[in-house]
DNA sequence: ACTGCCAATCTTGTATACACAAAGGTTGAC
DNA sequence: GTCAACCTTTGTGTATACAAGATTGGCAGT
């Protein structure tokens, strides 16, 4: 538990709304959620707020605060812009890596191999991310970065439906090796263009992800 | 004033922090905010939190609320991000642009070509931000076009400043009829190219922008 | 029986009060 | 005279109380 009563509350509903333990749409009560934490109003108020100036949840005035729903159209945008940053970011540390950040995407992307070869989906769940902020950290463009977790976090959840799809996992990793290649090649558009296309949903990933969200 | 006084005081201190009224470091006293502002010290509290999540001070725990001060560099990788998303939003609108859309385009675009004929900075940086705001808008893509215009916002004062620099606005607006040509044709990469360029500050431009912050 | 209006209750929004932690100043000891 | 420790003061963090608005259910009228 953080220091601040407020921070822990607010990793702790976001944290079940990424998880869906709140749903799409529910109404958040803070009396509920008050009792449910052991706290007063006070903190879980502070909580809403930031979840609301994150994006994640809709304050109404005097009507209380609910979950955002995204909506397939919608996470699909969150997509497009996710894939322009990750390009960017590939773009940017392909041009500028140095020792320590090229350690570190080869020691993220073996993990990933691992992974992939156990067919371990939720291991390379992990590992993936790991790899992937290794290249943000990579561009070393610290607002990049920030930007580019704060997305990933928010679309962490549908890139886990992702995964579930048949032969993604391979096809996933033979991407970053690809990718690997060219930020160490130092070739800055062909990493902004390979991660592009791996990030975004395109075509037929985009009905996978529609299908798995409906069937959950 | 909005019908929720914590968002209204979030909007004020927003603006005092970004006309530089409260100076990058200073310390936010919430006392002093209650009482200059004529609530109790809560609703200052829910502002400041919401403040702290868009990142614009930092509220250190036990140590009240400091400005964040980004400093050159940042601000530098934030026109970076923005030049990133803006070219996006540009390579979108070429291929969804519709009637409404383009004539927004040509509408504010040629508020733009008055005001730089006139040679008014003042009245440019508005018609400048409609322009990119249209284009953000044609871009049909809801979640991009809110980073767009949040990030716009950030980075208003320092495009101001941008605007103050010898030739610029005449400069600005030829890149402006660049734009909105290749967007007209429907030739997105071009849109996507122009549009970096345009919004990303490179070269002696962002010492231009170095100067222009120290000589405030 | 259905619809519209009013009232009661529940929930949010704001204020105030109290507790606790940190920073700075002052005093005492070495 | 200098350094350290303690105390005071200032300001944040949390809780509780009170007020205002929204929603829902019931009652009455058509």
């Amino acid at each position: 538990m953080s220091e601040n009563v407020g921070r822990w509350l607010r990793d702790e509903i976001e944290n079940a709304i990424l998880s869906y333990e709140f749903a799409p749409g529910e109404r958040l009560d803070e009396t509920v959620l008050a009792n449910r934490f052991g706290v007063s109003r006070t903190p879980v108020r502070e909580a809403l707020m930031q979840l609301d100036a994150i994006g994640l949840i809709e304050i109404r005035p005097r009507r209380g605060a609910i979950v955002i729903d995204p909506g397939p159209h919608r996470i699909y945008e969150m997509f497009e812009v996710m894939a322009e940053l990750e390009g960017l970011a590939g773009s940017l540390a392909a041009r500028r890596l140095d020792k320590a950040s090229r350690e570190a995407i080869t020691a993220t992307h073996s993990r990933c191999e691992q992974s992939a070869a156990a067919g371990d989906s939720d291991a390379y769940y992990y590992d993936n991310e790991e790899f992937h902020k290794a290249i943000y950290a990579a561009s070393r463009s610290d607002f990049l970065q920030e930007q580019c977790a704060q997305l990933h976090r928010r679309l962490r959840p549908y890139r886990r439906l992702q995964l579930r799809v048949r032969n993604r996992l391979s096809t996933s990793f033979a991407e970053h090796c690809a990718i690997v290649d060219a930020i160490f090649a130092g070739d800055g558009d062909e990493a902004r263009r390979l991660l592009r296309t791996h990030v975004g949903i395109q075509g037929e990933r985009f009905s996978d992800l529609v299908a798995s969200m409906a069937a959950r």
